[in-house]
DNA sequence: ATGTCC
C-alpha cells in the first residue's frame, strides 16, 4: 500500500498532512493536520507504507487536541500506525485500544554495571547469555516458572512492579527508577474478565516472542558526559543490560475483549470514524473508563513481568562470575513504556491542560523540571530507552523542553521495514546467527524462525530514527550502545 | 505483539 496522498515537508524533520485531504473515507473531515517526523531519508519507507493514512485517520477522532502525530519509525499498525501520538480533551476526548496496541505497556529497561569489555574475560558473555535464556523464559508462548493463584495475580494487577520487590524480585530501590514508578493506582480488577486472569497467572515472569529481547551491550559512544554520568553511564565499554518486554498474552487479551466492548460504544455513542480499528469510546463513559482501568492492570502486569526478569539477570550474572549484583552495582537506569495512554498536564496554547496522551510505539520524553522525572535525573530530563535491532546499536537519550511539540514524546526503536513473513523467506535463522557471530554478537534465539523474522536487514536503520527525533529536537542523544550478546524470545 | 481462528 503506498500513499498517494500530500505529504508537504515542513523542516528538515518534519512532513504534514495539510487538514483539507479526503482519505479513503472521503465523507469525513481531518479536523486538524498530521505531523510526521522524518527527513528526506526516511520519508520513502514512510510513504511505501498505510500508515500515512492511518495518521490522517488518527485525526478525526473526537476531542483531538493538537495535531495527531507520528514518530520516524512510523509503520503500519492497528487502527494508529506504531509511532503515532494522540492527545484527547478529558472532556470531549475518547480512549482507543487502537492508540495503545495489543502489547500494553510493551516497554525498555536498562541495567547498568561497573563492568567494563576492557578487563571482562570475553567468552563470559556467551556463558551469562545461555544462564539467561535458562533462568527466563522465552519464546512462542512462553509459560512463567512459577504458578500463580488468581487471587495473586490479582495482587500483580494492582501493585505492579511493587509486587515484584515485596515477593523478593529486585531491590526497593529499583522502584524510583521506573515510570510511574511500576504502578498505575487506577488498576481495577471489574474490568478484566477471568479468562485475562488465566493467561495472565500462567505467563508472568517470560519475556514472550518476536522483537522482545534480554541484550547484553557495551557503551560505545558518550554524547553528553554530564547527563550520562547522572544516569550512571561513566565510561566507553561500560557494560549494561536491556530488557525489551510487554504484558505477553495479558495485555493481549485485554485489548481483545475490551475492542469488542468499544466497537459496540461507537454506535452507542454516535462516533463516526474512518476505520473500525480505531473503536473508542468517551473518555467519560463507562466503557472509555473501564477500558483505561483494565489498561492500567495490563500496564501493572508488565512492570512486573520486567521486574522479575531484572530479578533473574542479576542472578545469571552472580551465577557465572560469582559475584553478587550489588556489588557489579546492577542498578536499574530506568524503565519506559512505549505502548500506553497516559492522563498527564501539558501546555497548550500557552494554557495548561489535562489531556489523555496515546503513545503507540512512542517513549514519553519528558524534559527537565516535571515532577514525573526522578530527582536524581530532573534537571537533566528522562532518560528515553530506544532498542535497535540486534545487529546495529541501541540508544540512551534524555527528553526534552522542546518534546512539549510532541505532547512529551518522542520515537521509541527502529520500526520493521520488512514484513516477518518477508524476512523468513529471505534469510536463514542459522546464517544472520552466524553473520551476527563474525561480527562479535553471540545470539541465543529461542527458535531459527525468530533469528531470520529479526534480522537486522528486516528494520530501518536505527541511526537515522534516532538522528531525526535528536535532529528535531524530541529527545537528545546521551549514549549509544553496541549489542555483545543477545536472548532473542 | 499474540495459545498468529475457540
Amino acid at each position: 500500500m503506498k500513499w498517494n496522498g500530500p505529504l508537504n515537508k515542513i523542516d528538515k524533520y518534519k512532513y504534514e498532512i495539510p487538514s483539507d485531504y479526503r482519505g479513503e473515507q472521503n465523507n469525513l473531515k481531518m479536523k486538524t493536520s498530521a505531523l510526521i517526523y522524518a527527513d528526506e531519508k526516511m520519508i520513502s519507507s514512510v510513504k511505501n507504507d498505510y500508515a500515512p493514512e492511518q495518521t490522517a485517520n488518527m485525526t478525526m477522532l473526537p476531542g483531538i487536541v493538537g495535531k495527531a502525530m507520528a514518530m520516524p519509525d512510523i509503520h503500519w499498525g492497528y487502527g494508529f500506525p506504531i509511532g503515532g501520538v494522540a492527545a484527547t480533551d478529558v472532556e470531549h476526548g475518547v480512549l482507543s485500544p487502537g492508540g495503545v496496541g495489543f502489547d500494553i505497556n510493551c516497554g525498555v529497561r536498562l541495567l547498568r554495571t561497573n563492568l567494563n569489555v576492557r578487563d571482562f574475560d570475553y567468552n563470559k558473555i556467551h556463558l551469562i547469555i545461555d544462564e539467561m535464556f535458562k533462568n527466563v523464559p522465552s519464546g512462542l508462548g512462553s509459560k512463567a516458572k512459577i504458578r500463580l493463584s488468581l487471587s495473586e495475580i490479582e495482587d500483580v494487577l494492582r501493585l505492579g512492579a511493587h509486587w515484584g520487590v515485596e515477593n523478593n524480585y529486585g531491590w526497593d530501590r529499583d522502584i524510583k527508577f521506573l515510570e510511574e514508578e511500576g504502578c498505575l493506582s487506577n488498576a481495577d480488577l471489574s474490568t478484566i474478565s477471568q479468562k485475562a486472569k488465566h493467561r495472565g497467572a500462567s505467563q508472568l515472569g517470560s519475556l514472550g516472542a518476536g522483537n522482545h529481547f534480554l541484550e547484553i551491550q557495551k557503551v560505545a559512544e558518550i554524547f553528553e558526559p554530564e547527563i550520562a554520568n547522572k544516569y550512571g553511564i561513566k565510561n566507553i565499554g561500560q557494560i549494561v543490560v536491556m530488557i525489551h518486554t510487554g504484558s505477553r498474552g495479558f495485555g493481549h487479551q485485554v485489548c481483545t475483549d475490551h475492542l469488542r466492548v468499544l466497537d459496540q460504544a461507537v454506535r452507542k455513542y454516535h462516533i463516526s470514524l474512518p476505520d473500525r480499528q480505531l473503536a473508542c469510546a468517551p473518555v467519560n463513559s463507562i466503557e472509555g473508563i473501564n477500558y483505561f482501568n483494565a489498561m492500567a492492570c495490563a500496564a501493572n502486569f508488565a512492570w512486573c513481568n520486567r521486574q522479575m526478569i531484572v530479578h533473574w539477570v542479576r542472578e545469571s550474572f552472580e551465577r557465572i562470575l560469582k559475584e553478587n549484583s550489588e556489588d557489579l552495582e546492577m542498578d536499574i537506569v530506568y524503565d519506559v513504556c512505549h505502548n500506553i495512554a497516559k492522563l498527564e498536564e501539558h501546555i497548550v496554547d500557552g494554557t495548561r491542560r489535562k489531556l489523555y496522551v496515546h503513545r503507540k510505539g512512542a517513549t514519553r520524553s519528558f524534559g527537565p523540571g516535571r515532577r514525573e522525572i526522578p530527582l536524581e535525573y530532573r534537571d537533566v530530563g528522562q532518560p528515553v530507552l530506544i532498542p535497535g535491532d540486534m545487529g546495529t546499536e541501541s540508544y540512551l537519550l534524555a527528553g526534552t523542553k522542546k518534546a512539549e511539540e510532541t505532547f512529551g514524546s518522542t520515537c521509541h526503536g527502529a520500526g520493521r521495514v520488512i514484513s516477518r513473513n518477508e524476512a523468513v523467506r529471505k534469510w536463514r535463522g542459522e546464517e544472520i546467527v552466524n553473520q551476527l557471530k563474525n561480527k562479535g554478537i553471540y545470539v541465543h534465539p529461542a527458535s531459527f524462525k525468530v533469528a531470520a523474522e529479526e534480522a537486522p536487514g528486516s528494520y530501518k536503520d536505527i541511526r537515522n530514527v534516532v538522528d531525526i527525533a535528536h535532529g528535531a529536537g524530541i529527545s537528545k542523544k546521551v549514549v549509544r550502545f553496541i549489542p555483545l550478546g543477545v536472548v532473542k524470545g
